[in-house]
DNA sequence: GCTCAAGTGGAACGGAGATTCCACTTGCGC
DNA sequence: GCGCAAGTGGAATCTCCGTTCCACTTGAGC
């Protein structure tokens, strides 16, 4: 446990206290900003990990920092979802699993969704999710579960439409994207027919990550 | 062009002037938070509309009176494209097209749609389209383009489905939302199956539509 | 063309929330 | 157990933005 270089803890070069503090301000601000959106106070979130500003401020030096550290956890969760969808769920099936893993994520974050990929566009975490979205439609297109003019792509617009859905009914119906989830993935079946437009092509994905979605303001619920 | 009551113009009671600035600060609002978000400053609203700051205030006393005035024009809009599919299209294909004029308002609208039905549970325009939406769903189940098992409700969750989509891509490219929904509208058709979920109940969706979607904070953008 | 209620622009105000500061504690190496 | 670098809480500060105020202008009725 002490780490040898320098004698500390967990080898983050924080004291005991110091980062048991640091984890506990990194859950009450991941369920603060999941719960009560990207608005809440610093001030609730340090109230809620029992800790004072000063010392919030000593871990995170901005507020944006802090979300950056929230949202980079959950794109570990994301990516973790991918391999184990990759190594659990036979070929076809995949796929689906992955989507439905994402989406309990996304319940859990309902509040800070919007933040997910701004600037991540070159972040290793972002190209290893990529690569694992890629490999499951790879086994779901083989296994002949998803048609094959369904892209990398169609999969990120396919997660934007859950977390539309979820945004507006996670706080009062957590379980109604799976509803919804299961016509996504009928639309994608060997036996639904194609859509005729085109999908959306690489390099307007990747506007898209960069550019908040939306621009600045704006906040979920409706029509 | 005279009202007879106050001897002034368009029976608003407002002076020539006062009713162009009016409208121009409407006009300027409904732009800005479209494409700015709901965050903009009102200063850059009155900046726009070309008045100042205090005019904007002696029309809308609040900022949220002003948003208020904005999302009650984009509803009058759904409305009327319900009106319109019902009107114009054939039956069977007039739920797809009011889908899709949606969709277009909501490109437009991008960076307020998350303020569209908050409170306005019992507003008489949410009944109004709420109806347009049932009589659009009778003629597509009775036409065959829609299958028995859809509800109202799920026509609402697909609008929420498709702002996700547009929140994240109207930006980069306007039309990526006509892929999705082409796919939404298979994924509802006669041939796909049923989703094997129930559907959000009535109460479900008023607690939904009440309730900002997700809580407080929150912005656009991912997966 | 005069009058004045209505309208106008924009500086000033106030409050909310992010960030900084600092006097005071505490873990940990010796 | 001591020393002190690191850590801590929370009051004070700074900034931004919605809102108010007011001296000045203007449309419209006569």
């Amino acid at each position: 446990m002490t780490d040898p270089v320098d004698g500390r803890t967990g080898g983050t070069g924080l004291r005991r206290d110091a980062a048991r503090n640091r984890l506990r301000i990194l859950r009450a601000a991941a369920r603060s900003f999941g719960e009560d959106g990207i608005d809440v106070g610093v001030e609730s979130i340090a109230q809620r990990a029992g800790v004072g500003v000063g010392t919030l401020y000593r871990r995170f030096p901005t507020k944006e920092a802090l979300i950056e550290a929230v949202v980079h956890e959950l794109l570990c969760d994301v990516r973790d979802a991918a391999s184990a969808a990759l190594a659990d769920e036979p070929p076809g099936e995949g796929f689906a699993a992955f989507l439905r893993s994402v989406a309990g994520l996304q319940v859990e974050h309902r509040g800070c969704l919007g933040r997910l990929w701004i600037d991540r566009v070159h972040d290793p975490i972002r190209e290893e999710i990529e690569a694992g979205i890629r490999a499951l439609l790879d086994g779901a297109r083989a296994a002949g579960t998803v048609r094959p003019d369904i892209v990398y792509e169609d999969a990120v617009v396919l997660l934007w439409s859950i977390r539309g859905v979820i945004e507006s009914t996670a706080a009062v119906a957590p379980d109604a994207w799976r509803r919804h989830v299961a016509m996504l993935l009928a639309a994608v079946g060997p036996d639904a027919p194609a859509p005729g437009f085109a999908p959306l092509d690489a390099g307007q994905l990747q506007a898209a990550l960069a550019a908040r979605g939306t621009p600045p303001g704006a906040r979920p619920a409706s029509a």
